[in-house]
RNA sequence: GGGCCUGUAGCUCAGUUGGUUAGAGCAUGCGCUUGAUAAGCGCAGGGUCACUGGUUCGAGCCCAGUCAGGCCCA
């Protein structure tokens, strides 16, 4: 007879197979019609405020696997946060305006056709093109947030805020004009501002020139007439511009005989230069500011200069001696100003010499033709010391790719120094994660110098300045306010489609100005975020800001300065950062190159297997991934999936308001599976609280595989399938069972939200599992019985180990088949029927003592047909049921009779 | 070149104030099951804790250096 209908076998619709990349677009489409982030925010209207404030990306370019771990942690914290109560809303931001825009919409953009009106409408049509596909690939991702309206550095009132936010500044003094080297780009154009640089590897000239001494100055310091300073240097398209030379006032200098004349250089450093090795030591000077004051011939031009001491020189590199050209240097620069020395830079816009330089030939060639200009006059002159290549970094544009040249022009800078101390005092009341960032942000603050903010581009807020005829510039804090109420009604676009005169007049000022052409530094922009977003929202300063790690020098420091400079506040009270995705080698994912876009992965694998890497990994520090990984990943997933998916099938008949028993009449097994859930669920809400989420992956699916999959469900299969439906054992299981998927599922919710979302429905939940509350943390119950639990667990790994012996000797196969003899002294003869449960074998005969031994033997009587233990009794209780054993029997006759 | 970091099984992570044979999940191999079945269960193999030296009775943990990698800076 097949008693297989009479079992009470795990059912249910939630299907085995994910599908995410279907399925996933469904969940989305119903959130939306249901307005769920709505629903949440007003659900959590009266609780406490989480304010996670989000770093604008860039509106250029796909979504890549940067910004979906970015933007996923983001999710992670406030999805996490609303499930414990918190008002957590999410305003995702973009950051509009910029060189990259502008130099993608340039490229398109006709000669004839490139005024500034037109270039900012290709640049907002472009900026909304990727905002909008951004948008899309983000709230893909299962990301909540108020997508429809998204805080954009190019809406008016966006713009109105920082050009408030700029004229307090401009009030307190700490905006100024002035010439000094800047980061200057001929590919675009522009100055730069450090976080638009980036380092590239590049081979220049290294050259070592004599810079021939005065004969006059050599007499008076008593070296030899034909004495000549030696000086290394990179960059020979700087040498018109030297008026200086500089040397270390501690470090040791000597003078060597050499070719039938005198060099001068750090005494460390003779040894390593080539052709100086074995020249013999004239004399020596123990500190080098013996030797300031001496008096050089330039090498190319008919002027002279003098060697002054700095302590930036080193004796790591070069001669000792470096050339000053103050114009084409920061350090340089400084040097000159201590000395009086002007910042002469006579190179043009697009890097080409201009007449100031004092060299004929030189003059309409770019520095880099230059370079060997150069270098066959000083070898025509006889002052060539030697040349090579060399390889260095070298700071390139980071959107045209060309070198940059520090070249000084007339710009607008922040003066950071002001407020620099009172940056780094408040550093120190920001709680960072990890620690190591404060010394990171700590070192971008310190080694600050003037912010450069103007640019010399279209597509931007305007540097609201204005030029007097005789060139003098007129930064008036009122009229800038005044501005910036007119923009915030109709867009920074009035200040180009106004003329001058119209523009000064509306602005109550004087005529006869003409309006500046530049515009603001980006990072202006969003370093004014928490201006334009948080505090018009009485949301400043923000709980946390949690961007990349690269953002210590970018936002983390905009914001900070310019929110200090203003209001003398941090914008934040934490900041966490994330490192860089990498790929398997640990190298970095090529942006431009390598990185296959976000929607790819997306399409393959679904959100939540994407969001499930995100949460597995240590984001604190850079962030691997490859196709294994995620293919890993995707194996947890299943993981979890099958789990959930055992849960609900066991529950196809079960009510919770009609079956649920209370938990004091659970048998000793549930009562202690209760309590491991307790504890995974303290374990998850903690690692939620403390932003650790791979704590939160690593006992979720620890806790599905080894406690709920491999034990509990394992054990309880006869319980669940064999015990008639109403007995208080099963019906407490399944209330256990229920519990566990209740909990399980909220607690998963951050990490996969649309599977977690499909698992609650299929609980027979209506409303959304992102409208719930984590379930509530709670002690342990049971203490006592955990060293009881530990020694039963010991127990079985040991019988495991015992009855794969007898499956490999081939006596038995599954371990319903076996009996075991166990000698312990732990266990009670009361304990056998638990422990014949707890290791789903047929018998269990206990022998109180020791040493402790397990065997395994085959078990004796019969089989039961329907629940498959061996036993004695099988088939002696009830002549109608030959194959059955007892318990079976009744549960059997139970079923007919109510049949 | 400088600053801040990272380097534990094939993959992702744990490893408490330095203290017994270094752990987990997944993957792999071999079995079992066929009443979670494109699933489930069991067992097993797998690590000179990047390398080298040092401190210590004892180091994955402390110190120094080397190598590799990342971010930032020059």
């Amino acid at each position: 007879m097949d008693y297989r209908d009479t079992v009470l076998l795990p059912r249910t619709s939630f299907p085995m197979r994910a599908e995410l990349p279907k399925r996933e677009p469904v969940l989305l489409e119903r959130w939306g019609r249901d307005h769920l982030y709505e629903q949440i925010l007003q659900a959590r209207s009266s609780g406490p405020r989480f304010i996670l404030h989000d770093g604008p990306p860039f509106a250029n370019g796909n979504a890549h696997l940067g910004h979906a771990l970015n933007k996923t942690l983001k999710d992670l914290v406030l999805k996490s946060r609303n499930m414990m109560g918190f008002f957590a809303p999410y305003i995702p931001g973009w950051d509009c305006h910029g060189l990259p825009i502008e130099a993608k919409v340039m490229a398109d953009l006709p000669p004839e056709g490139r005024d500034a009106l037109t270039i900012r409408r290709k640049c907002t049509a472009y900026a909304l093109r990727y905002l909008g596909i951004q948008r899309e690939q983000f709230e893909r991702l299962g990301i909540f947030g108020d997508w429809q309206r998204p805080y954009r550095t190019l809406d008016p009132a966006y713009e109105a805020e920082v050009l408030l936010l700029f004229a307090d500044l401009a009030e307190k003094g700490l905006v100024f004009e002035g010439l000094r080297p800047v980061f200057w780009s001929t590919g675009c154009h522009t100055a730069l501002a450090e976080a638009e640089v980036e380092y590239l590897q590049r081979t220049d000239p290294a050259i070592d020139i004599e810079f021939p001494l005065l004969p006059e100055s050599c007499r008076e310091h008593g070296l030899p007439e034909d004495t000549r300073l030696l000086i290394w240097t990179t960059t020979p398209w700087t040498l018109p511009a030297n008026l200086a030379v500089a040397l270390h006032p501690a470090l040791p200098y000597a003078l060597y005989a050499v070719g039938g004349r005198h060099l001068l250089v750090a005494e460390a450093r003779a040894e390593v230069i080539p052709g100086l090795e074995r020249a013999p030591r004239v004399r020596r000077f123990p500190r080098g500011e013996e030797l300031c004051g001496l008096r050089y011939r330039h090498p190319l031009l008919p002027r002279t200069g003098s060697v002054y001491a700095a302590d930036f020189v080193t004796e790591d590199s070069g001669t000792g001696f470096v050339h000053i050209a103050p114009g084409h240097g920061m350090e340089d620069y400084l040097l000159g100003q201590e000395h009086g020395l002007p910042p002469l830079s006579p190179v043009d816009d697009d890097g080409r010499f201009t007449q100031e330089c004092g060299i004929p030939e030189l003059v309409g060639l770019t520095v880099w033709e230059g370079n060997s200009r150069i270098i066959a006059l000083l070898q025509a002159e006889g002052l060539l010391w030697s040349e090579r290549a060399y390889l260095h970094d070298y700071p390139h544009c980071w959107r045209s790719k060309t070198p940059i040249l520090f070249r000084s022009v007339r710009q607008w800078f922040i003066r950071v120094q002001s407020f620099q101390p009172e940056a780094l005092r408040l550093i120190d009341e920001v709680e960072w994660i990890p620690s190591r960032a404060r010394n990171r942000i700590r070192g971008a603050v310190e080694s600050r110098r003037d912010w450069c903010i103007s640019r010399q581009r279209s597509w931007g807020i305007p540097l609201p300045v204005f030029y007097r005829e005789d060139g003098s510039a007129l930064l008036d804090p009122e009229a800038i306010r005044k501005l910036a109420r007119a923009v915030a009604r109709s867009g920074t676009d009035l200040w180009y489609a106004t003329d001058d005169a119209s523009l000064a007049r509306e602005l109550g000022l004087p005529s006869g100005l003409r309006k500046g052409t530049d515009t603001l530094d980006v990072w202006i922009d969003s370093g004014c975020s928490h201006a334009a977003v948080l505090a018009p929202r009485g949301e400043f300063p923000a709980d946390l800001y949690l961007e990349g790690s690269d953002q210590h020098r970018g936002w983390f420091q905009s914001s900070l300065l310019l929110s200090v400079a203003r209001s003398g506040k941090a914008p934040y009270r934490t900041v966490l950062t994330n490192g860089f995705v990498l790929d398997l080698d640990g190298r970095k994912l090529a942006k431009m190159a390598g990185a296959r876009s976000l929607s790819d992965f997306v399409a393959l694998y679904g959100a939540d297997t994407l969001r499930l890497w995100v949460a597995s990994e240590d984001y604190r520090d850079d962030v691997p991934f490859s196709q294994e990984i995620l293919s890993r990943i995707s194996d947890t997933y299943r993981l979890l999936r099958n789990a959930f998916r055992i849960l609900l099938a066991n529950l196809h008949d079960f009510d919770v308001s009609r079956h649920s028993v209370a938990e004091e009449r659970f048998p000793e097994l549930d009562r202690y599976m209760a309590d491991r859930l307790r504890s995974l669920i303290r374990t998850v809400v903690d690692g939620y609280r403390r932003y650790e989420f791979p704590t939160v992956y690593h006992a979720l699916t620890r806790f599905c595989s080894t406690e709920l999959s491999a034990f509990y469900i394992d054990v309880l299969k006869d319980r669940l399938y064999c015990d008639a439906a109403d007995s208080t054992a099963r019906r407490a299981s399944q209330t256990l069972l229920y519990r566990m998927a209740e909990s399980l599922f909220r607690l998963a919710a951050p990490l996969i939200p649309f599977t977690a979302e499909e698992a609650w429905q299929s609980l027979g939940k209506s409303a959304s599992v992102h409208l719930e509350l984590f379930p509530e943390e709670e002690a342990p119950r049971d203490g006592a019985s955990s060293d009881r639990w530990a020694r039963i667990l010991e127990l079985r790994t040991g019988v495991n180990e015992a009855l794969e012996g007898s499956r490999q000797a081939k006596e038995i196969g599954k371990s319903l088949e076996a009996e075991v003899e166990i000698h312990s002294p732990h266990f009670l003869p009361t304990d056998a029927e638990l422990l014949a449960e707890v290791l789903i074998v047929s018998q269990v005969r206990l022998f109180r003592d020791e040493p402790t031994a397990i065997r395994v033997r085959r078990a004796s009587g019969r089989q039961c047909a329907r629940c498959w233990k061996y036993s004695e009794e099988v088939g002696k209780t009830e002549p109608a049921h030959p194959a059955l054993c007892p318990r079976c029997t009744s549960v059997v006759q139970a079923r007919r009779n109510s049949a």
